[in-house]
DNA sequence: ATACTTCGTTGGCTTTTGCAACTAACAAGG
DNA sequence: CCTTGTTAGTTGCAAAAGCCAACGAAGTAT
């Protein structure tokens, strides 16, 4: 080991190559999906993996200011909400330096208004259900397991009814925001504890004549509270 | 912005000055504590902080790695079950870099036989109670909210039970268990569900034929179970 | 033996949760 | 008009979990 000459000078030692993944989580056709991207360069080239880019100390302010911009390179349009999952880091993940380390940024998305666009840098963009691609194997690098992460985060805060209002529409009904937490956790969940833990934390509020006409009997619109 | 020319050759992006920062907790007199020391070099010479150190990749082999180097070379020994917190980065962290990112990691020790020495770089070592931690405004960079949040992550493991058995002896009384949540958690607990929980989840185990005399009814012993 | 302290358990009350039934509102069809 | 079908929203109840207090048990100290 060097005998740690002096801290203060940072150039003295090498730094990682920095980068920048975005999990994008959705619900698409009913379940919750991942967005992959097939990477259009080496290293994987060809191989699917999350978007992900490298940070720019010219360019970003911040951690997050970085996701965001990586997240808006790849998919041409701003991704809302995002936020940090993790960092890995170590002298195999990336051939192209002795030594990477990922930011992980992870976000629920609208899946309905949320039409990203395939930017720079990448083949394809693709929706995939996340029980598959957590389970795949021939993803890049290691990011089966990350989007195994992002996924028991997102579904934990669902589950304690920590709503990414983000990822919903302005307004709603108490029935279609149960069916949306139900598909993102994959499982049914009761109506009336449901309705009343909204209640109880102050969560939504009604919007005042305003109604949502069905086929059937009409339902009271609801919208984030505060 | 420059227009994105290649991204396969990283060093053409100067790359972020990467540090480990370490909260260690533990519970000194009855109260959780957080480890800090007092800056020997620039920036914030002299002032507290948490210990930490820079990135070193042709010694690291990840970032868990890293963190226990860098715990041992402050502390001068091993730092027990540390887990990751979150990073944060940006260009004013850190005077001597136009760009700083940190990846911070927590650990709760036991304090008992936890006597961390003071390492390289290091003027001194203070155990802070962390309510007195959180709002010290004369923290170097932002530690104060950094730990503020390894506290917060922190009681929310124990909150759900989920022990770091690293933290405590290898033997204990249920009552010395129930004892050293509600100094983490800073709130009394109920006995009796405590004990059910702890059953339910066969978290522990009792460890035959051994108790715990005290000065009145001996208790019995018990240990981690698996 | 008696008092005192901690250990471990038990009983009962309150709160929360989960399940199911019920009424309400609307459309469609006879 | 009236019945039927479907979804909206509420209510009642039973089971589960949590909270509080008390109790007997097992030691020490006097």
């Amino acid at each position: 080991m060097s005998n740690a000459p002096d801290e203060s000078s940072p150039s003295q030692h090498p730094m990682p190559f920095t980068r920048l993944e975005i999990a994008v989580l959705g619900l698409m056709d009913g379940s919750l999906q991942v967005l992959l991207a097939r990477r259009a360069q080496a290293p994987h080239a060809g191989k699917w993996a999350l978007p992900g880019g490298v940070l720019r100390i010219d360019l970003d302010r911040s951690l997050d200011a970085a996701a965001r911009r990586v997240a808006m390179e790849r998919l041409e349009l701003e991704v809302p909400f995002l936020r940090q999952l993790c960092a890995v880091g170590g002298p195999q993940r990336d051939p192209r330096a002795p030594w990477a380390l990922s930011v992980v940024y992870r976000a629920l998305v609208p899946a309905e208004e949320f039409r990203p666009a395939t930017g720079k840098r990448i083949e394809a963009l693709e929706w995939r259900p996340v029980d598959e691609a957590i389970s795949d194997t021939r993803l890049a690098f290691d990011h089966a397991a990350l989007i195994g992460q992002a996924v028991a985060v997102t579904r934990a805060e669902v589950e304690a009814l920590e709503l990414p209002f983000g990822a919903l529409p302005e307004a709603f009904t108490l029935g279609e925001l149960q069916a949306w937490c139900e598909q993102v956790l994959d499982r049914r969940l009761d109506k009336s504890s449901f309705r009343r833990k909204l209640a109880e934390r102050e969560l939504v509020e009604p919007i005042e004549g305003e109604m949502k006409g069905g086929a059937f009997r009409p339902a009271q619109l609801f919208r984030k509270r505060g």
